[in-house]
RNA sequence: GCGCCCGUAGCUCAGCUGGAUAGAGCAACGGAUUUCUAAUCCGUAGGCCGUAGGUUCGAAUCCUACCGGGCGUGCCA
């Protein structure tokens, strides 16, 4: 099913097929840009397409759109209402009231469907996000990813992508292993030993719980004491690791964010994938060697300098295992590899670009977005947060404090490239206000229409075509919900070819607020029973889609409030 | 030094591949409920789009310089 942009640029299309041997031009590569205009005299539907070919022709705007709103008159009655011609050059549309009531009843026969675009069998994209290290639970920014990742995800697969989401666990290099050092200092202190936790350790109390978990652990605690101190270390590492990755999966699922897959960068390293991608990249002689350290030619796509990939001691650097990490993600058949990356990695995209091309992959086949990070204050202050002191806000405390709808809500509805500043006071103190509950509290509304009206003896009939949907859209309440539910197959395809999930949370705001004024206005059961019945079914469908909305960013949709 | 993000209403932000009179939410102020949930609705007020130049029919949007805030700039991960 095509949305209402594209069958719009599909007529202006034809339209302008039709006037171009007067004008000599070429309809190949031009892309006619369909917009919703700001103000309602402009009509539902906007293209200034005559500019655009006025400016590349060295033409009268004017005389091209006047020419192309000639024939657009004589394509199609059914569509349009009216098609204006404002000058210097803009073609307007106005939806036919036909025509919106015949896409009302889209939504009610597809229900959950409605906006869904066909199954893509070409790409399998995988979609790798969050991705913390296991050296302590989640916080907020690992909570902006999730909810970012989540989303996007849905989102893409609902427009038809392969959609598989993974998780990579760092669980190998320094910093786990100082990880392992630093609980087994805990479980020195536990055991009554008065020793200093050293300043290069995770200085976190969380991890007095693990030493703990440890020490209760009989049969463990037995193998390890007699091991040396190294040995033990690496045995105390690969346990906390395991326990922090389990109580981190747990607060992702309570935040109702699950992956495909948890990827193991030890088992990664273990494998031969590492010397795979040196072996493929010195092939392609992208590889050189410098004071017995390998380099890989990334200044050949705009890095600064060449980056080492293995160190004179023959240990790959994190970026060489990345970049195997990254093969194998296309040697697994993945078609489009996108990854959310925090801030801190921003500098890793040219060379991780420059090794995939190098390997012979396309340079779109491979995305990086930046997630950017996020600012928590506390009474104006800026919270200060630094793993390794142990002073974060955790993602469960944001739970616990705000709800996962509110939280989620908030970090959808900005664009993900853009600072956050979250003050937690305020969303703590505000969360009755919070705009998630004006969009929940809607739906909630919408059932309890629902409710009364069984009561009433008020049902909608099996057979949705004995409904006189004459009597809808006669208002300019109807008039403007009718028009936005149409407008939810474009807004979920626009999110997902601009990678922008807080257009759903805007979408969102704008459908309840236009059915708050509605049923302001407007009863919907009255004595009139054809009209209720009419009224039910445009309600119906605007549960329909709010409901579709908000599963895809993983907000409830509660039933009362 | 270099790179990136940001600077728009009191606050939080949309708008940024140039287009029509710069938008929304919150906060402030004034109003609305005998009827399906007032967690709602209506109205008022609020702007040198960081500053200065440039490009053109047209700039919040593009270019240059500068100012301010933040982050990055490892053979750490």
């Amino acid at each position: 099913m095509k949305t209402v942009i594209e069958r719009i640029k599909e007529i202006t299309k034809s339209g302008l097929k039709k006037i171009s041997s007067k004008y000599n031009f070429s309809l190949d590569g031009l892309d006619i840009e369909i917009e919703i205009p700001k103000e309602e005299k402009y009509g539902d539907y906007s293209t200034p397409v005559a500019f655009n070919l006025a400016r590349s022709m060295n033409i009268n705007p004017f005389h091209v759109a006047r020419d192309l709103l000639e024939t657009l008159n004589k394509i199609n009655r059914f569509f349009f209402k009216k098609i204006d011609l404002v000058p210097p050059g803009f073609i307007n549309f106005f939806l036919s009231r036909k025509f919106l009531l015949k896409e009302l009843q889209e939504i009610s026969s597809q229900k959950g469907n409605y906006g869904k675009a066909d199954k893509d069998r070409e790409d399998k994209i995988i979609l790798e996000f969050v991705s913390a290290n296991p050296t302590g639970p989640l916080n907020v920014v690992s909570a902006r990813a999730a909810s970012v990742g989540d989303a996007l995800g849905n989102i893409l697969q609902f427009r038809g992508k392969n959609v598989f989401k993974e998780y990579y666990i760092n669980d190998a290099g320094g910093q786990v292993d100082l990880l392992g050092k630093s609980v087994l200092y805990r479980m020195k202190q536990r055991s009554g030993k008065r020793v200093k936790l050293p300043e290069d350790c995770y200085q976190g109390e969380y991890l007095i719980d693990v030493a703990t978990e440890i020490m209760k652990d009989k049969s463990f605690y037995k193998k390890i004491k007699n091991l040396n101190e190294k040995e033990s270390i690496e045995m105390i590492r690969d346990y906390t690791v395991k326990s922090i990755v389990k109580s981190q999966k747990k607060d992702l699922k309570a935040f109702q964010v699950e992956f495909d897959n948890w990827y193991s960068e030890n088992r990664l390293r273990k494998s031969k994938a590492i010397d795979e991608v040196l072996d493929l990249l010195k092939k392609k002689g992208a590889l050189y060697d410098n004071e017995g350290k390998v380099y890989f030619r990334s200044t050949s796509f705009g890095d600064e300098k060449d980056r080492v990939m293995v160190r004179e001691d023959g240990t790959p650097t994190y970026f060489c295992v990345d970049s195997a990490y990254h093969l194998d993600k296309f040697r697994r058949g993945f078609t489009q590899v996108i990854d959310l990356w925090g801030p801190d990695h921003h500098g890793y995209i040219p060379r991780m670009k420059g090794v995939l091309q190098s390997m012979g992959f396309t340079e779109d086949s491979f995305q990086v977005f930046i997630v950017q990070q996020v600012n928590l204050l506390e009474k104006n202050e800026k919270i200060q947060m630094s793993k390794r002191a142990g002073n974060f806000v955790l993602m469960r405390d944001l739970l616990k404090d705000i709800g996962k709808d509110a939280a989620r809500f908030f970090f959808l509805h900005r664009t993900l490239n853009s600072h956050l500043d979250f003050d937690m006071e305020l969303a703590r103190k505000q969360s009755d206000e919070n705009p998630v509950f004006y969009v929940q509290y809607a739906h909630a509304r919408i059932c309890s229409i629902f409710k009364q009206a069984e009561s009433q003896k008020a049902k909608l009939p099996k057979d949705r075509s004995k409904i006189k949907l004459d009597l809808l859209a006669e208002n300019k309440e109807e008039i403007d919900l009718i028009k936005k539910l149409i407008d939810f197959p474009d807004t979920i395809r626009e999110a997902a070819l601009k990678f922008q999930p807080g257009l759903i949370t805007g979408y969102l705001l704008t459908i309840a607020q236009l059915f708050h004024k509605f049923y302001t206005e407007h009863r919907v059961l009255t004595k009139n029973k054809s009209l209720t019945l009419a009224r039910l079914y445009l309600v119906e469908c605007i549960k329909i889609i709010l409901k579709i909305a908000l599963d895809l960013i993983g907000i409830k949709a509660p039933e009362k409030m």
